[in-house]
DNA sequence: ATCTACCCTTAACCTAGATTAAGAAATCAG
DNA sequence: CTGATTTCTTAATCTAGGTTAAGGGTAGAT
């Protein structure tokens, strides 16, 4: 019995029929992993786009002192891949590794490449899909430029209810780029408002 | 006679058919404009997808104290719109300004889906596009994170070498995210060290 | 060719956020 | 259930980069 989360998704931007479905089942790994494990390791290639069925992770980057710098959360019925890497085939500077136990779904490049010429409407199903990845990118961009670090993680909070209580703050500092500690006094700040 | 640049530029992704080039003939508007113009205003939606012939442009953003922030640039041979806003019809954020005087060709949101019909093969072309433009963009947002001001500098003119001897540095402050004055600051402590 | 508007730099002072350290609270794995 | 690890917070001190102001240089429009 083939995973019912993952077709509901797709079929939230097109209807798909039962060959397809087939062949979706035929091509998708499911997999779990624990706490801490990392699907994707810097210097490594990214080899897998990942459907997360269940549970949550961050992309990050460390940067030449050793710190980490959260890109972008993915929890479920959301994809994680470092895109670059892999269309590019080149290694990756980028770790991709769950903050919860797991439950996912991967695809292998040449699998998927193989779906997007027998499935032809999986390419627009993907290019809205990357469509929208770079539209929450944009606006990332725009939050870190016109704002404080209080107005950024209010925003934050904003447009990630569901992940905003569910992440340590830890991790959502390094989201914000700003320690902990300023994240702790930016919190305190805003309750002495409240 | 068409433009020659579009075309190649789209036969450098894939080959073109005469018909398939006439179709855009018929559809790409061509269009000067003056240093300084806008073709896009925050507020209204983006209408056209923008290929630069000759000149350069930026897309920025105003925070809430009315400073203007340097999204990204773009020069000949390169696309400019602000996708986000261009798919959805949603009015947008940002603002598209001509730094030189430039010429340019411009197609409309319906007339390019009318060509994603008809010449299917620009699925793919626009598809690789905008895969190329996310990738740029998440080295943005990796650079920023990784580095001080001066870092980023060093990062911006070994990425951007045929733009950072055109622009003048208070564009490029914008875009690094720090003051004109800061930047040259930065300048003046590179060059004491060389 | 020249006037005007923009651009670059310097310097003195100021603030948001980093760093370090350390204790209390929460969460995870066995 | 319990010890071990992670997480959250507070506070003192420090620094990268912002702000303001002002002079000189450069490039665009007419």
């Amino acid at each position: 019995m083939f995973n019912q989360a993952l077709i509901q998704h797709l079929e939230s931007f097109i209807p798909l029929k039962e060959n397809e479905k087939a062949l979706f089942e035929d091509k998708f790994v499911s997999r779990l992993v624990k706490r801490k494990e990392k699907i994707l390791t810097a210097g490594e290639v990214c080899k897998q786009y990942t459907f997360i069925v269940k549970g949550c992770f961050r992309m990050y980057g460390v940067d030449d002192k050793g710190f980490e710098h959260n890109i972008q959360f993915a929890a479920e019925n959301d994809w994680i891949a470092d895109i670059s890497s892999f269309y590019t085939q080149k290694t990756s500077q980028l770790n991709i590794e769950a903050l919860e136990a797991s439950e996912l779904l991967q695809i292998k490049q040449q699998d998927l490449f193989f779906l997007f010429t027998n499935v032809p409407k999986l390419n627009r199903i993907f290019k809205v899909m990357i469509e929208h990845k770079y539209i929450e990118l944009q606006n990332r961009v725009l939050q870190n430029f016109s704002s404080t670090a209080e107005q950024r993680y209010l925003g934050f909070l904003e447009q990630y209810p569901h992940l905003s209580n569910r992440l340590p703050n830890t991790q959502i500092a390094s989201y914000l780029g700003i320690t902990p500690e300023f994240l702790s006094k930016v919190r305190k700040n805003i309750q002495s408002k409240a």
